[in-house]
DNA sequence: TATTTCATGTAACGGGTTACATGATTGG
DNA sequence: CCAATCATGTAACCCGTTACATGAAATA
């Protein structure tokens, strides 16, 4: 999986723009991809080029002009060979909240407790995110992006519960101590 | 964070060669960080430069000679200001998993299912790890460590349930179809 | 005998981010 | 009037992975 999948797989529904590829990985793919306009635009002009897509000028008045990408018959192919080439290995994270609680041993419990209390409210604004996404677009989505959103749900869940236990034991130590 | 303030965290308790940094990096942080020899050794011999660490060469028979790293002062002092930088923002996940559920609709349900029963399998691998880690090491571990590994441990259980519940349902629908 | 484990390293390549450059309109 | 939004793009840079190279001992 790479840019170029991601960017086919969003046309194969609707025509878009660069800025409004970029919305939707911000917005909707935020939990599992990301993105940035140095990426988007190369990958596009590009896989322009190779006649997977086409560009489409939209003049508009009081904004900039738009170039609307529409997928080609080749561009689906590509994305459809994409879809029956083998899953690839599970994602890459690399988690410096997750880090440093594990080198927490080096600070105090102060500071651990602060670092718990930034990821939860982090995750907070994450779960909401995914909770307002599902109950605006459940009813018209596809079985499958039903669970893909439940799952990041499900898993902010788990980590807001057990930050929450974490930091309720760390208080404790905290107050034995002193 | 990056490979250098990781492998120093690594050295803060214990001298450790680059290949058992790497068999740490594979064990214990593979749930949040993941890096290679070509990212590890360049590492090690720039940081050795800086007067991070210094290199010991330790002599053994009947095996390779190994390079031991300590850290120096310096490379104490290093480390630390990496944990009074502010905390970085939560992971950067690419999951070509979710990003297929995402797109189920353009492949047929038995496709779908075939990729949750693969990320099942992978996470059930990776839950059992980590559920032996905490049973293993859970009484040596400083209180923020067993958080952290409790995080992940609730992540991958909270992920296999969503998983079991959306192939259930996803089965429902199958059978309905028929 | 063949594969795994221990052990260290390099070179080519790829992919991506950050920061910069531009510029008009709209809303507070 | 200032900030945000819409909109597209480039160039320098960084970081990292993959594959390769070497080689001995232990294990199956």
């Amino acid at each position: 999986m790479n840019s170029q999948d991601v960017i086919l797989g969003m046309l194969m529904k609707e025509a878009l723009t660069g800025y409004q590829i970029k919305q939707l990985l911000e917005n909707v793919f935020s939990n599992f991809y990301s993105s940035s306009y140095g990426t988007i635009y190369p990958t596009l002009s590009r896989i322009e080029k190779e006649g997977l897509i086409t560009k489409e000028s939209v003049l508009q008045d009081g904004k900039p002009n738009k170039n609307l990408l529409n997928i080609t018959p080749k561009g689906r192919d590509c994305f459809n060979a994409y879809l029956l080439a083998p899953l690839e290995g599970d994602s890459i994270r690399k988690s410096d909240f997750m880090m440093r609680l594990y080198f927490g041993e080096f600070v105090g419990y102060d500071k651990v407790i602060i670092w718990l209390k930034q990821a939860q409210e982090e995750s907070n604004t994450k779960l909401d995110q995914l909770l307002e996404q599902y109950s605006l677009y459940k009813d018209e989505m596809h079985p499958a992006q039903v669970i893909c959103i439940q799952i990041g749900i499900e898993e902010y869940k788990a980590k807001l519960t057990t930050i929450a236990e974490g930091l309720v034991s760390l208080e404790q130590l905290v107050q034995e101590q002193s």
